[in-house]
RNA sequence: GGCCAGGUAGCUCAGUUGGUAUGAGCGACCGCCUGAAAAGCGGUAGGUCGGCGGUUCGAUCCCGCCCCUGGCCA
């Protein structure tokens, strides 16, 4: 027995596939998906309903508030002893979402090497103050390999090496992941669409958001402290709308740029999944799907 | 029909006091990615500067005519 993850861009259909082939190999979903870890965000993430989980037992979502800042470190710890723990009653743990670097870091030989607050802040104000070039000429300094790897326009990704090396005393890159087969065995299968059927498919699904009432859940959890969430407030569709409560309120507007960022999202993502060779892709489309999908697992 | 404003990249617009447009933002395409990843960061391609004539060594820029768009007047 051994795990499928369901991987791909947004709107292809993951969550439908994840729940059929649970059901299909006496499985249960484990959430891949950073924005659905929140609790409340529902008609924005699209998180599938209790009525589309037709009683399969769907893990990690819903398990932050939106104050909190999301970890790749801890989902994967989390995300590892769920799968652990369903191996071993006889499960089939099946990981649906797309987010690459969650994914990866269950399913590869990832290291995290810890975050220190004070590093951390120290850090930014020196990237604040200084600029994303300066703290990058340190970089190059401390760990040439790095530095090549990181453009030195990317102040975040600049900030978290040099915060790594302060905490290990080991360069960055020294934690650079190997490639190998995926952990556990698992199976990763791609599901994607053609590009024209699923811009269409993200513009329906983002109408269909707002007429959902995605301003209202908006609404709800900026009551919650939404703006405070370095990461909820940035999801897609949420950002849109509370800038849109601040600038005039032109929903119709909101909508639209939620849309455009959605499209960009779904090239990012091909992007990320697309160069890992271990996936195999299935078109969305296909009437056998299932029947194809269960073949690979 | 008259007057005014405008027609520059797919879109919204800068700009060129006549000398091969360092054009910008957005979009598009491509890519990168290790404790924020629906985030963050980058690269590339796009223009006979509305059309036709004229002036000029040289016109996107000046002149004429025409076409189109918006506004005002009739």
């Amino acid at each position: 027995m051994r795990p499928v993850a369901i991987v791909g861009p947004t709107a292809a259909g993951k969550s439908g596939l994840g729940v059929a082939l649970a059901e299909t190999l006496g499985g249960e979903v484990i959430n891949a998906d950073a924005m659905q870890l929140y609790r409340g965000m529902d008609i924005g993430t699209a998180k599938i309903t209790a009525g589309e989980r037709r009683g399969v037992p769907h893990h990690l979502l819903d398990v932050l508030d939106v104050t909190e800042t999301a970890s790749v470190a801890a989902y994967q710890r989390d995300a590892r002893t769920l799968v652990e723990k369903l191996l071993a009653d006889g499960r089939v743990p099946i990981l649906v979402g797309g987010s690459g670097l969650y994914v990866r870091a269950v399913l590869d030989e990832l290291d995290f090497p810890g975050t220190d607050p004070d590093i951390r802040t120290r850090l930014e104000e020196e990237l604040a103050r200084a600029g994303a070039a300066a703290l990058h000429a340190r970089l190059a300094a401390q760990d040439p390999t790095a530095a090549a790897a990181i453009l030195p326009s990317n102040g975040r990704r600049v900030v978290r090496a040099l915060e790594v090396i302060e905490l290990t005393g080991r360069p960055f890159s020294a934690n650079m992941p190997k490639a190998g087969p995926a952990r556990y065995g698992t199976v990763q299968v791609g599901l994607d669409l053609d590009t024209a059927v699923l811009d269409e498919r993200v513009d329906t699904r983002v109408g269909r958001m707002f007429a959902d009432g995605l301003v209202g859940e908006v609404r709800a959890l900026e009551r919650q402290g939404l703006r405070l969430g370095r990461t909820a407030s940035r999801a897609l569709g949420y950002q849109q709308v509370l800038d849109e409560l601040d600038a005039g309120e032109d929903m119709a507007r909101a909508a639209a740029e939620t849309a455009r960022a959605t499209r960009r999202f779904v090239r990012r993502q091909r992007s990320w999944f697309r160069r890992d060779p271990r996936i195999t892709w299935l078109d969305g489309s296909r009437a056998d799907l299932l029947e194809s999908a269960r073949a690979l697992a």
